[in-house]
Order: structure tokens, then sequence, then C-alpha cells
DNA sequence: ATAATTTCCGAACATTAGTGCGGATATAAT
DNA sequence: ATTATATCCGCACTAATGTTCGGAAATTAT
């Protein structure tokens, strides 16, 4: 295989790091400039010789239509792990309200700290927040003091998934496992131990299903 | 702020799929089509809208100026990210003999599953190791079935870290917060309500550390 | 119901961005 | 030197692509 010329190594590199900084790729004019060339037409040229080579495809009349070979499907090297950013949206104490990711809390994400889990457990996570719990008033969950609480925003949960629920009557809100059982709802700590309780359905509002909690006792 | 409309999601989950596809963001008539909009400026209105909400920023006038929240960088070849690869050892039960990782056993990681952990949470995950806890015997730590306990082997503790300990005169094992105190030990379990036992120094081995507790209720 | 707000539509419009082409310049082989 | 090949240049051309705007339709608030 032909060795690359130095302008072809440039532009490979400097497409590298555009898509780094911003995660899709460079026009052929950011090319021109980021690398000094005189004209598109010989970013056009290389790319086409890069692409010869094998070490980018491109999408013909695709503006951006570059991608750098090796990037998917790849067999060597140490193997990359997809994570899934979940926004930190506050801290779950008894008797504080519930943080919900409604209210402006979504468009302020920019300043949120972002929780990093990997997508193999967690799944796409759409939809996702998480909440540092603080105080002891979920022991009967099996959940304490610092632990870090995986939901997703939802209204929905089937029968047996643990929630965040609201009990309407007394304004309380916990994370119990859910039963539907017609016009009555049971709900169940996570402590076998524990009893249930029931409740009228129309009593009870489901307001977050519990994905996963994470305790770092580091 | 208000959740996301139907279409906002779809939108949503169009950009991430096309850029799983592709490897670069679609443009504003590769949404269009892709999800049966009649006119580009509707596809603009949504997509900022989606930016206020903050689930995308997007570079004005940039062709495919598109970037999913939550997304990390990474491009070019096998990035690897900030995730620890911990091998699961095996299982924990009430009775059964506490797996520990022997010498032959980490040399022979090849065949182990592996549980990816974020580092950010982690640390640098050396000589770490996860077990899956079944039945209900460690209620008393706040763990559950099912639950995976992540473990550092290490025979040396900090008061007040929590720890797997076995007490040698009945050759149980458990899982409790460890705080030694001269000539005699005392364990605490996670949960408050509950009793600390104390013990001849002697009669306690530390066998690994207990790093974090994940519980995965997808 | 009525008004206010949000969302949608369609059709231009204005840049942005990929391509083509004639010719210049380099680099290497004969 | 002479030929052949690879690169480069500038410019024009066309396709791709984001934006704007008046108004309609749907939704929500009063």
């Amino acid at each position: 295989m032909k060795t690359l010329s130095e302008r072809q190594q440039l532009i490979l590199s400097f497409i590298e790091e555009f898509i780094e900084e911003h995660d899709y790729p460079p026009t052929v004019r950011d090319i021109q400039h980021g690398c000094g060339i005189s004209s598109t037409s010989v970013v056009s040229y290389n790319l086409d010789r890069l692409k010869d080579s094998g070490a980018l495809s491109r999408d013909s009349e695709v503006s951006r239509g570059l991608k750098l070979a090796g990037q998917k499907g790849g067999s060597s090297g140490p193997v990359s792990i997809d994570t899934v950013a979940v926004p930190l949206l506050g801290t779950i104490a008894a008797g504080s309200p519930f943080p919900m990711p409604e209210n402006d809390t979504w468009s302020d994400l920019t300043g949120q700290e972002l929780i990093d889990l990997p997508q193999a457990i967690i799944g796409t996570g759409d939809g996702l927040y998480a909440l540092k719990v603080r105080g002891e008033s979920m022991i009967d969950a099996l959940i304490c003091d610092g632990d870090l609480v995986i939901m997703e925003q939802t209204s929905t949960v089937r029968n047996g998934q643990m929630a965040a629920v609201r009990i309407k009557s007394d304004n309380s809100t916990t994370l119990k496992h859910y039963y539907a059982e017609g016009p009555r709802t049971r709900l169940e700590p996570a402590n076998p131990l524990m009893e249930a309780m029931t409740f009228n359905s129309d009593d009870v509002e489901v307001l977050s299903r519990v994905i996963g909690i994470w305790r770092y006792l580091g």
C-alpha cells in the first residue's frame, strides 16, 4: 500500500481532532482552512486518496460525509465501552418534595452533574436521571444514605417493578414495588421482612420507575 | 419546561439512530423525511425546542451541527473510555463458602463474565471483582437477592468501611461495617436499625473490602 | 367562548459545501 | 532532457442545507 503523503496524514489527524471536538465531521472547507490548503479541490483530491487507501470512507455528495476507518466494528485493541450520561437531579430525603425532571430542571441540564453509567447495564439512557438519597428514610426499600438511585421518568410501571410512588392522601413519596390489583394498589417494600400496604388505586400516583441503585463505599 | 412532545422524542431517537448508522449527524431534511414531517421549518422549530430543553446542542448555520446531550466525545479508533471491566466470580448465598479470587483465577479471566463499571465511581479497578447475591441472607446489610457486590481483595480495611468478614469461630461470612477497637472488633450492619456485634479481633478475618453495590431492576 | 400560546405548514431565500475542469507545479522514472 | 505521474491551484458551478416568514391549525389558558 502506498504511504500517505504528509498532507494526507495532516488531513487525517485534523479530521480526527475535529470530530473529537465537535462530534461531527468537518466540511471540505473546514479541512482546507484547518490544514492551510489553498483550494477545496485539493482537499477533495486528497480525501479521495485517503478513501482509496482505506483510511476513511466518504459518502459522495453528502456534507460532512466522512467516517474514519476502524471506527465501527473494530476488532483490535481495547474494547470500547459505551457509556450513558445520566443527570444527577438532586437528592431525596424524607419529607422533602420528590425531584422530578420536569419543572425547568431539564433545561438546566448544562450545569447538572452527570453520572456515567455503562450502557450494557443501563440501556439507552433515554429519560433517565439519578437522585442521591439523603437520610435513612428508605431503609425499608433497602436503600440507605448516600445511595444513588437511577430512575426513568414514566407514569406506567408493570406489576412488580419498583417505582417512586406518591400517596396523594398523605402527600408522601416512597420507593416501593408496585402491584396494581384493580381498584386497589399494593405497595410492597423491597425488604421482604416488612409488610405490604394497599391503597385505593386513585390514591396512588406513579412518578418514576426505579432502574437501579448504586451504592459506593469507596 | 414541559415534557418533550411525541414528535420531539421521535426526532431525538431518529438522530440517535442516524448517528449510530452513519457516524455523522443527520441534516434537517434527513430528519424531515425520517420522521415524516412535512416541512423543514418544523424540524428546525423542534430542534430549537430540543436545544432549549438541553436534549441536544446545535451549532447554528452549520450543516449537521447536532450533538446529542450526554454524548461523550470519542470518534476514531478503539477509544478506551473510562470504564473498568470487573470479573464476576460467582455468587454469594447464606451458608455457601465465600468465593475468592484465587491466584489462578486472575490469570484465567478469559472465560469469566465481565462487568463494566464506570471508572469515575469505581477508581482504578485494580484487584476488583464482583459477586452476585443470591437469597435474602444479607438483608441486614441492605443487600438483597440479585444485587451485584463489587469487592476489592484486601485484608486490611479502615474503620467504618464495609467488608466481607469471616467469623472463624462459627465459620460464617457476612458483609458488615468494620471497626477495629484494640483487642475487640465491632461489626456493624449497614442497617442502623440493627444491633452491632463485637468479637475478639483474632476471631475476625477480613476477606475483601466492599467497594460498591449495584442493584439493577430493569 | 375567546384569547394566548404552541406547533405546523409551504414556499421561497441565502449560505454552505461538494464537484468539475483547465492549467500550473512538483516529483520520479526513463 | 523528456515523459509520466502525482499534487496543487483558482474558479465556477451545482447540489445540499439551514433559515425566514406569513399564515393555518392545534392546544392550552382565561
